[in-house]
DNA sequence: GGTCTGTTGCGTACAACGTATCAAGAGTAG
DNA sequence: CTACTCTTGATACGTTGTACGCAACAGACC
């Protein structure tokens, strides 16, 4: 079934620019097992490379020029394996989600979407490009291994014994918060990171970015104001992160009355 | 206060440059009172004009030369009032939060955020470019009515006696949940849009994108593959999201004690 | 009314980006 | 060795964001 003798089919589609109509998913055309020829570029190597780039400069270090510089090629071969940047960016992050390991079977649900969710934002902590995507395609494009993980989630609720529906809603609501919780953590990370602005020691004391200090200042947020002001765990994204999960679950449990 | 005799100091500052320290937080700069000159152009035209263009033809159609052009304005006019694209997009996406109007105060804490999360879901299906940005900065930036509407949760939360960390929890939770499930719904709903593969006769009986269908047939994702063949609630996202959320605000008010 | 001052908008220009197109190269099968 | 196919290179085009300097206008003061 692999090689045929003559006129033997193409093996690899070599990425159709994307017309509209027939698009196939990236993922689809990367499955032809790769008939060897003269192999410098894997889909591998490009997303390794530019997770690499990626992870050292961030996101916007990130182009298509620069992904060839770093690979030792020219500036449109990688085109040979994704049809534009977006898929690039799709291969980013799937190889990104490959890094998580699939959760122990033995444990019940609550713990193993707790585990998931949790394994997930350091996952995301550790390449915060994951939420700072240009494309919006590829920040939330199905990909095998982002699948697989609302696979695990669905899988660790079949025990529960819930409808389709309900495992569903279950399984996406804690992904939703994930991704929500951990892009707002990352974006509040940089806009600190970003400070530097002198003779505003009120954005350090009160560990605030610089835009939000004048914003409170204006006196349009009070409540606003005065929680931030005597909150203990302000700067402990760990524990905003693992608190509001902690609520889901019991949410999940008493609504679903798991 | 408004105006001196001589050498006045410059009323505005005219967005400089972003100079990575000094970076005054654009809402900063807008509040001087506008002078009055040759007023042809003020931040909320140029806001305004430019959610009508991302509105009727998606965010990527938003570029500084087809606002210039709207505006019947030369391409750098606008620079007087926004430092950089990034800045537009945040403008943008103040006026389009602008719309939310706080909630009645007499209702219960629980009323109060579920009808914050229903109608800021509306206006992000009003307004899908909201959770497509190409900046990342702008998706998550404290705008003035952006942070109104953590003021507002904070607000109804303030009658359940909760500690600061706990109030804070909980609206950033349910924020988060919100933002990660629309920005969700918002995808698939253009990943579906953008179909038009013949012979998947699949993807249209199932309603899944493309892309999907064939990932499920790889027959990794057996759970995931089950629960959405014979979920009931598939292509319903309001149910979806409110369940969801439901379950959240019982999570906050079991572990919270409220 | 004339002049002065500073803000507002215009025009030009450039560097960087994504990507289409075609020619040349490497490797294998016969 | 020859023919064929898949892979990479080179060149180039259109579009984007934006730096820079200059011209036009409004109002304040003499």
């Amino acid at each position: 079934m692999a090689g045929q003798k003559k006129k033997s089919p193409p093996t690899r589609t070599p990425a159709p620019a994307e017309a509209g109509a027939s698009r196939t998913s990236l993922w689809e055309r990367l499955a032809t097992p790769a008939p060897a020829a003269r192999t410098v570029l894997t889909p591998e190597r490009i997303a390794e490379v530019a997770v690499g780039i990626a992870d050292a400069e961030g996101i916007e270090a990130v182009t298509m020029r620069r992904l060839a510089t770093e690979l030792g090629v020219a500036p449109m071969a990688a085109y040979r394996y994704v049809s534009g940047k977006d898929d690039l960016l799709e291969l980013m992050v799937d190889r990104a989600y490959g890094e998580l390991a699939a959760p122990e079977p033995g444990a019940g649900w609550r713990e193993t979407l707790r585990g998931l969710a949790v394994r997930t934002r350091e996952l995301v902590l550790r390449h915060p490009w994951l939420v700072q995507l240009p494309s919006g395609r590829a920040a939330v494009a199905p990909t095998p291994n982002r699948v697989a993980l609302a696979e695990w989630g669905m899988r660790a609720l079949a025990e529960a014994g819930l409808s389709a529906d309900e495992t569903m809603a279950a399984v996406d609501t804690v992904g939703s918060y994930v991704q929500g919780r951990t892009a707002a953590e990352v974006a509040t990370r940089h806009l600190m990171a970003a400070q530097g602005a002198p003779g505003d020691a009120d954005a350090l004391r009160t560990s605030m970015a610089p835009e939000m200090t004048w914003l409170i200042r204006t006196g349009r947020y009070p409540a606003f104001h005065h929680y931030i002001g005597t909150a203990r765990h302000k700067d402990d994204p760990q524990w905003q992160f693992e608190t509001g999960l902690d609520c889901i679950l019991d949410g999940l449990a008493t609504r679903l009355h798991i």
